[in-house]
DNA sequence: GGAATACTTCGGCCGTTACCGAAGCGTTCC
DNA sequence: GGAACGCTTCGGTAACGGCCGAAGTATTCC
């Protein structure tokens, strides 16, 4: 419609965000499991014919991906890229009116250990991020992150490859507010690939129809060991 | 409207964002620098009275922040996380599908050196990206970056102080990517930092209607002392 | 084969909102 | 004082876009 030059592009993708359903779809992908159709249809509270015609928009616009399979379309953000600024969207909306706002999610499950996109969140994530401060394993400053020498033995000690580091245009090592502590946890590549390791040890496995993570007795004992974790790292509003 | 506990105020900010009018005038004050309101319209093509109610609902979001001089009224970015989120949703719009899309900015005094909301950026900040790395002051990974000790002295020396890192919530220093040049510079409160500082020593200065900054020859003897910068640091293209 | 499921396309309704003209306030300049 | 300027408020118009019902296309299950 208008034709400014540039600076506009970036009205078209926050017109995009800035639906009620197709914010809500969002919200429910930054899980970071792949849902389909229905399912997002459900989390926005729409038909699905209101929601097609929403993902279909997205996908076109490089938000989404689709995968096929069966009768089934599975949707997920496209790259790391959207759900940083969702990510960021998030962080504004938090600030705002002192308006009501529900201070992080009501479930004790999801308080405990949840994905945050391809991460772990919840004071399991703080835990693991404090661990490693303590462990020198990592380096962090408000929202930066470094890992050492010697991190970079440990995590290979765990399977983690980080010497790829400066690879890719992904950050290694970022940090991410805590939607329910309020304090960082780790994202960015080493967050995911923290994710993956404790998937695959079978030390926490995905909820179904949920963001929770259930943690097993066999990453009970996992990470305690891995990590040096204190006996008290449940316990809620211990800082360090 | 609906009434959906959270995830939905997401969306009234990107709904914010999502109109071409206001994201012009939002794309103008990532400039760093305050903008009267008539000055905002001329940027988004649209008239006074317009403008005002953009501004009056962006105001009342938090998104900016107004202060009254006289018979004007001068806006600015109301925090760092929204530029940062402007930043994020300017990253995705420049992925997107592979239509027209102009190629940084034509002027050579924007290529040079210009302001990106309250640092520098164009080819002087990346060339004092590259020194503060080469010379062991700051550790940069992909979006992440952290002060070495060595570096702390060095800024001190600058007349800057980045002990009290951990105190703010905002990063001390992270990276972002140059539009120009597609590489990144020094952002964060150390990008800041170094812009004041710039400014302050009448190393560049701001121009008129632009973000350009000029380099002055005192900024020109400075900067290459200060930073030990390479005699090619102006031409384009040349990494480290 | 037929029925159920998952998703899409089409058409029409209706609420939201961006826009401008006109008019109103407050400030500055002469 | 009056005129010029910067910005805001009000009212009416026009259009964009989200929503659902109905109908249509795949895919799976029995």
């Amino acid at each position: 419609m208008t034709n400014l030059p540039s600076g506009n592009s970036i009205a078209e993708v926050a017109h995009l965000i800035g639906d009620a359903a197709r914010a809500n779809m969002l919200a429910a992908l930054m899980g970071g499991r792949a849902l389909t159709a229905g399912e997002l249809a459900r989390h926005a509270g729409v038909t699905a014919q209101t929601t097609s015609g929403h993902l279909a928009k997205m996908t076109e616009a490089r938000l989404l991906a689709v995968e096929k399979q069966g009768r089934h379309r599975y949707y997920r953000l496209a790259t790391a890229d959207v759900a940083q600024a969702i990510h960021a969207l998030m962080a504004l909306a938090a600030d705002g009116p002192p308006r009501y706002r529900p201070v992080g999610p009501r479930d004790a499950a999801l308080r405990l250990a949840r994905t945050c996109y391809d991460h772990m969140a919840g004071r399991l994530a703080l835990a693991l991020a404090d661990s490693l401060v303590r462990e020198g394993h990592v380096l962090l400053a408000d929202g930066a992150g470094l890992v050492t020498e010697r991190g970079e033995a440990f995590f290979s000690g765990l399977g983690i490859d980080v010497t790829g580091a400066t690879q890719s245009r992904r950050p290694l090592c970022r940090t991410c507010l805590d939607w329910s502590e309020r304090r960082p946890h780790i994202a960015g590549r080493l967050g995911a690939a923290l994710l993956d390791s404790a998937l695959e040890r079978g030390w926490v496995v995905r909820q179904a129809e949920s963001r929770a993570l259930r943690l097993t007795r066999a990453g009970e004992s996992g990470f305690a060991a891995a990590f040096r974790l204190p006996s008290d790292w449940r316990v809620e509003g211990v800082a360090q």
